[in-house]
DNA sequence: TGTACATCAGTGAACGCGCGTTCACTGATGTAC
DNA sequence: TGTACATCAGTGAACGCGCGTTCACTGATGTAC
């Protein structure tokens, strides 16, 4: 990782110490999980009292939100990757971009787990995720689906057989729709966003399956051929 | 919930207690959720000094084992209901009974989301949920599921268009879903098969997302609705 | 270039709290003759 | 029906451990004149 030097020493010295603190912080997710990551055994691996660690960071919460913004813009960089890898090769066509998406996911999820977790697992008790922090790199992956799904539709020119039809479309869903089109400027109907919503849950729903170990041990000796059938029917459904 | 009493009065008073020992780590999980349950916790809202719990229970691990089975079944037995009250009703289609089962899934999570974690969440750190105890309850929906679309694919006289065919189908994936066919006593192609699992993990994909509040606060008004899209295009995807 | 002051990193002790688990024990409830 | 014994529920103290957070403090590093 390149870092530019700016700034006094001092303050290189403070920006080095917190990446070193978000850097135990991630290990400790490993072993016992954001439930019980503590402040204390932050410190003991810095080599620091427990006290000091109060020089960097308000309290426990803020570490937690450093981890989850640390985690979410590292999904959303290898989604990225993967995605523009595949945006440029021979086979750029838009389900090849969806198939890149999810695969990053998968291999990132499976590589961290516990990072994963913290992200897409149960919200750990006593914390709320601050949105002005999370709320950017949260969405990422869903930024980078509809931008694939946008894609395929402007191509054709438009859906292709809308299974709900915009004037049966519940007002309610149609004025979210409206509301988050405007938000991110998306160019996209309200049944492809809706399929889009739908293909993301379902994404995490077959990562989350997997990592958590809810198909039981020894049920499926290839998850990732598993995955890759899961990845084409939900091509489909978004119209790719 | 009816008692029968059966057993000397000591074995009753022992189950009772057992399973008043379940009923407050249930609220326990609510408030501080499965990684901090704590025996002590219990004991002390049972009125009895810690160490007379271990008179019914081995240990922490054996108290969220009962925990989990106990919260598998009330899902399972929840969706067994939507699902035969569906079965008996005017529209006894599948396809009705699919969206049963959903909105069973999704109204028991909302209504216990820290059971619902406890189950679909992240792992707790440090346990191991014994396969002898959680297998049978853990498989109940993707069981009750896998009996709908068996049913709409024997109506139909076999499967609808299939993405993958037969001869294309991994090898490694096939003999999974063979063997699983055959532990289960399960009639479904491997394609239909692969396509349950899919929708199967895609329903709590959805219902994740709603109950960890993965989509942001306020960026759906009407989540039901939503939920309800989801339900139509997986009943679609599961052929339905 | 040198000095006075301000800033900041880190210390060490303390507060008050929680946990799982073991162990020797008391007393009540059941059982066998 | 009465007595001797076994079983079991629950007690209370202890072991050894962890945690978040505050506070007055020492020393080193920077900054202004």
């Amino acid at each position: 990782m390149l870092r530019i030097m700016t700034g006094t020493p001092r303050e290189r010295a403070r920006a080095e110490t917190i990446s070193e603190i978000v850097r135990i912080g991630r290990a400790h997710l490993v072993e016992s999980g954001p439930a019980a990551l503590s402040l204390r055994a932050v410190a003991r691996e810095l080599g620091v009292v427990s006290s000091a660690v109060y020089r960097y960071v308000r309290n426990r919460d803020e570490l937690l939100t450093l981890l989850v913004v640390d985690a979410y813009n590292e999904v959303g960089d290898a989604v990225d990757a993967a995605v523009s890898g595949k945006t440029d090769g021979p086979d750029a066509t838009c389900r090849a971009s969806f198939f890149a998406l999810g695969r990053a996911v998968r291999m990132w999820a499976l590589r961290e787990p516990s990072r994963y977790a913290l992200l897409y697992g149960t919200p750990v008790p006593g914390y709320d995720a601050p949105a002005e922090h999370t709320n950017a790199p949260g969405t990422r992956v869903i930024v980078a689906l509809v931008r694939i799904v946008a894609g395929a539709h402007s191509d054709t020119g438009g859906a292709g057989t809308a299974t709900v039809e915009p004037d049966r479309m519940p007002t309610a869903l149609a004025a979210d729709f409206a509301r988050i089109r405007g938000e991110y400027g998306w160019d996209l109907q309200d049944d492809a966003l809706a399929r889009a919503v739908l293909v993301w849950s379902a994404l995490f729903g077959a990562v989350s399956f997997e990592v958590f170990g809810q198909y039981g041990p020894g049920t499926f000796t290839d998850p990732a051929a598993l995955f890759e059938l899961h990845l084409a029917h939900l091509a489909d459904v978004a119209g790719l």
